[in-house]
RNA sequence: UCCUCAGUAGCUCAACGGCAGAGCGACCGGCUGUUAACCGGUAGGUUGCAGGUUCGAAUCCUGCCUGGGGAGCCA
């Protein structure tokens, strides 16, 4: 008969070409209706945010109540002719000539065709992935890392893959997932009693990262302009709708560049994204934009022409203060701002993406560039309606003795970040990066609030499921 | 870790000290174009777990477990 295999991306984008002709699709079925001498099949390949419908009819299939019975999910190839309807709710259809059951799945299947709580979908993870939303949220988020490699690749960034495992346990970024094959039961023990990480499997105590910053600032110095985009671990205890043990983070780092240049590279990159996913998830966004967020495509569109407010942390406390607005936590000068705060700036006063920068020296990071004033850091970070910070980054201090004179105020020791310190002793230049969380880009851009949502299967504190 | 709300049928919820219920889903039947189809019927329960109060507990009390929201930490 000569039936092609077809997928239903293939049908949609090019449904004029196949009329008429005879085509074979196979996908998982979404929902079956019979009737007496005839019925409908929503199916799904995966490969378009759409189902195909299928039409079958007794007269023509010799398995028909066999296909009636058929439960959503179960996985069947169908072959069959192509014909437009531009008439119906969808704009083509397969009339079925064969319908062949490839992988039952029993009445007990819980994804059903009806609303679905997303906490009861979390908890069926692994088959969560079938159902509208998941469907969209995944091919958004395969799409928006490709993106990020594309954004950064075109304007000439060396990407980076850095260690997952390290030893760099002096960054203060958070706590540390620790990495070690000793027997807990029964480790080998110093003289005065402590755990002998000699006897470790490096040799030293181990963990996973928290940040690629350190190694990308090491390229950038070789690069001049680099990112990494990976796995990152944090063991904080955290239970909040914005926070997983393991997310993913892109860190890009410039050289001969200040913060200012960082901003707009921040800046250049979100809207580059938006406008990616405006473009090539055009049947998911419209999802999200009625079923997530009624909002979300008209903010987003407002983005990408707008510029992102700029002001400093000063500016910000003085604006926050002058505001009116009641906090249950005073607004003070080198008191860092409170979620409350970050809120009110972003979704009150401005009503769009604010970076706010040159945050207190004590409340940021050792690495971070020392203003002239002595008492300010060239921080930044861009806070976003909804979601709150998603990118946190800075002018990094590259004056050997400014931060050494940081590191002993922050109780680091030299010793153990010798190799960064070198790195301001051989050819060190200004330079600049951030931190780009992944996850809460994806949340932003989709609406769909929960971390746990946007990750295929999430890992969070006392959560560690699939 | 702190504060707060909630766990009842597969799912979403009602019953709030006196017989365990509905909608959706599933199953059976009907229906000649459905599309979260529609119409009729059937099955489905250790009311999160453990203890306590009471003649009587899904309901009140205590502890624990799980989940949601808020805070802190941050991306």
């Amino acid at each position: 008969m000569g039936m092609e295999k077809i997928t239903v991306r293939q049908l949609v984008e090019n449904a004029e070409e196949y009329a008429d002709h005879p085509v074979t699709v196979s996908g998982w079925i979404r929902n079956n209706r019979d009737q007496k001498e005839f019925g409908f099949i929503a199916l799904s390949d995966g490969s378009h945010f759409n189902t195909l419908q299928v039409v079958y009819e007794k007269e023509h299939l010799t398995n028909y109540s066999q296909v009636a019975r058929l439960g959503v999910g179960s996985a069947v190839t169908v072959s069959g002719r192509l014909a437009l309807t531009p008439q119906a709710r969808q704009p083509f259809e397969i009339k079925a000539a064969e319908v062949i059951l490839e992988g039952d799945s029993p009445e007990d299947y819980p994804i059903q065709p009806k609303r679905h709580s997303r906490e009861f979908l979390r908890e069926v993870a692994h088959l969560r992935p079938r159902t509208n939303l998941f469907t969209a949220l995944f091919r958004v988020r395969s799409l928006l890392a490709f993106a990020v490699h594309q954004f950064f690749q075109e304007k000439g960034f060396v990407c980076l893959h850095a260690p997952i495992i390290t030893a760099n346990d002096a960054e203060g970024a958070g706590e540390i997932f620790r990495v070690t094959t000793l027997d807990p039961k029964n480790p080998p023990l110093t003289e005065d009693g402590n755990i002998d990480y000699s006897e470790d499997f490096f040799g030293k105590k181990t963990n996973l990262t928290v940040s690629g910053q350190l190694e990308a600032e090491a390229f950038a110095l070789a690069f001049k302009d680099v990112y990494t985009f990976g796995p990152t671990f944090r063991a904080e205890n955290s239970n909040t709708p914005r926070h997983a043990a393991e997310f993913w983070m892109i860190e890009p780092e410039i050289a001969f560049a200040d913060l200012q240049d960082n901003m707009d590279l921040a800046e250049e990159m979100i809207k580059y994204l938006i406008t990616y996913l405006l473009d090539k998830a055009e049947v998911e966004m419209a999802f999200f934009n009625q079923f997530v967020d009624k909002g979300l495509l008209e903010r987003l569109q407002g983005i990408v022409s707008a510029e992102f407010v700029r002001i400093t942390y000063t500016e910000a406390v003085e604006a926050l203060q002058k505001s009116k607005e009641k906090f249950e936590y005073p607004v003070g000068w080198g008191k860092d701002l409170q979620t409350e705060h970050e809120r009110c700036l972003t979704e009150k006063i401005f009503h769009k993406p604010v970076f706010v920068t040159d945050y207190p020296g004590e409340i940021k990071a050792f690495y971070m560039r020392v203003n002239d004033d002595q008492k300010t850091v060239a921080a930044m970070d861009l806070l976003v309606p909804g979601v709150g910070e998603i990118i946190g980054g800075s002018q990094r201090e590259e004056r050997r003795e400014v931060l050494v004179r940081r590191m002993a105020d922050f109780n680091i020791h030299p010793e153990d970040l010798k190799w960064y310190l070198d790195l301001r002793k051989y050819g060190g230049v200004k330079h600049a990066g951030f931190g780009l969380g992944f996850e809460r880009a994806i949340m932003y851009l989709s609406g769909v609030n929960n971390i746990r949502d946007v990750i295929p299967f999430p890992r969070t504190v006392n959560s560690c499921e699939f």
